[in-house]
DNA sequence: GTCTATACCTGGATAGAC
DNA sequence: GTCTATCCAGGTATAGAC
């Protein structure tokens, strides 16, 4: 298995994936230049093209990667309980995963005007996939008669813009634990859905 | 009163704030040229630099307008009653203004990262002014037992960033009238408010 | 797989005519 | 107040050596 000298394939990669996903996070797409990026992984700028076709590949594979852990981490969860229970797991599962990862999580967010329109559809119909876990729960909740939502979509949209909300300010060392904010969140979602 | 022919500053410079905010929300401010801009306004790129110094300062002007609107519109409100009106009537201004401008709310929620520093704190300042309009009823409720909020500052941007989320799905003309969507967002603000 | 070098283009900003 | 013309820095992407 010799691997010529200056050889890291499978090194870089990750890399550049990484070193991206922190620069766009911090400063936009459009903001952000392949020189930049490569200077961060430590390589020349035309080395990113082994790995990308271009710049606007680079963001989309990195969004649909983003995208798709979401949805397998939330395919491993149990939401088959109770409504309320499950509501509960929802709200801790997506706190716990979205702080976990911050600048994928603002990156899928703040960039989807930055994509071609096929890319950006295809990013959409992943979006929707994950809010209808959210929707299914309180369907059921509401069906039950345990939830009041008289509209589902609304709702879903709306308790998720407050969850995601959190990573734009929350930072790790700050006046809350994790633990504590997930502990103010859960029965701000409880109520606004809690009967009369 | 004569003028010389060719002469608009009066009607150029808002014709400038109102292309740059249009374009930069559609395709954030790093991607949009000063000659994109001056196409849409009908002028020549050089004839912006006799209303803005540099394209910096045109971003934060139009997001210090816009902030400074909605301060003043704000202060021109009666949040002065019981809490739970006052917060009734906050969420239903706050949905309103928001959809009313909804190109500069997504300007100044989505490029505070292309602000330099000192612009970036300027804008925070007023950020936070605003917030706090919304803090003072919270704590007012919390101190009356109308309402349960155990951290004033958490529970502000969870309710900011459920309300403001609106701006990025809803479109006027769609399935719900605006006044259908606050009467949807009032139950939920107050239910993720009241006590146990 | 990476580097150096570079082609080619478009960006922000300015100068000077009108 | 606006236009035309232009400077020059810096962008993406490619070619060819190693």
């Amino acid at each position: 298995m010799a691997r010529k000298l200056g050889s890291h394939s499978e090194i870089t990669g990750p890399r550049i994936t990484s070193a991206a996903t922190t620069l766009i996070a911090r400063h936009g797409f459009a903001a952000v230049t392949m020189r930049q990026i490569a200077a961060e992984v430590g390589v020349q700028a035309g080395a990113l093209y082994l790995y990308t076709p271009d710049k606007q590949t680079l963001l989309f594979d990195l969004m649909r990667a983003h995208m798709e852990e979401l949805l397998d981490a939330a395919a491993a969860q149990d939401f088959s309980g109770p409504p309320e229970a499950a509501l509960e797991a929802f709200t801790r599962f997506h706190i716990a995963f979205h702080l976990d990862r911050a600048e994928p999580v603002f990156v899928a967010y703040m960039e989807l005007r930055s994509l071609t329109p096929e890319n950006f559809e295809a990013l959409e119909r992943l979006r929707k996939r994950y809010e209808e876990t959210l929707t299914a729960i309180l369907r059921r909740g509401a069906a039950d008669g345990v939830f009041d939502v008289p509209d589902p979509a609304v709702t879903t949209r709306a308790l998720i813009a407050m969850l995601t909300g959190l990573t734009t300010w929350f930072r790790d060392g700050g006046r809350l634990t994790r633990d504590e904010i997930a502990d103010l969140y859960w029965p701000m979602v409880r109520g606004a859905v809690r009967p009369g």
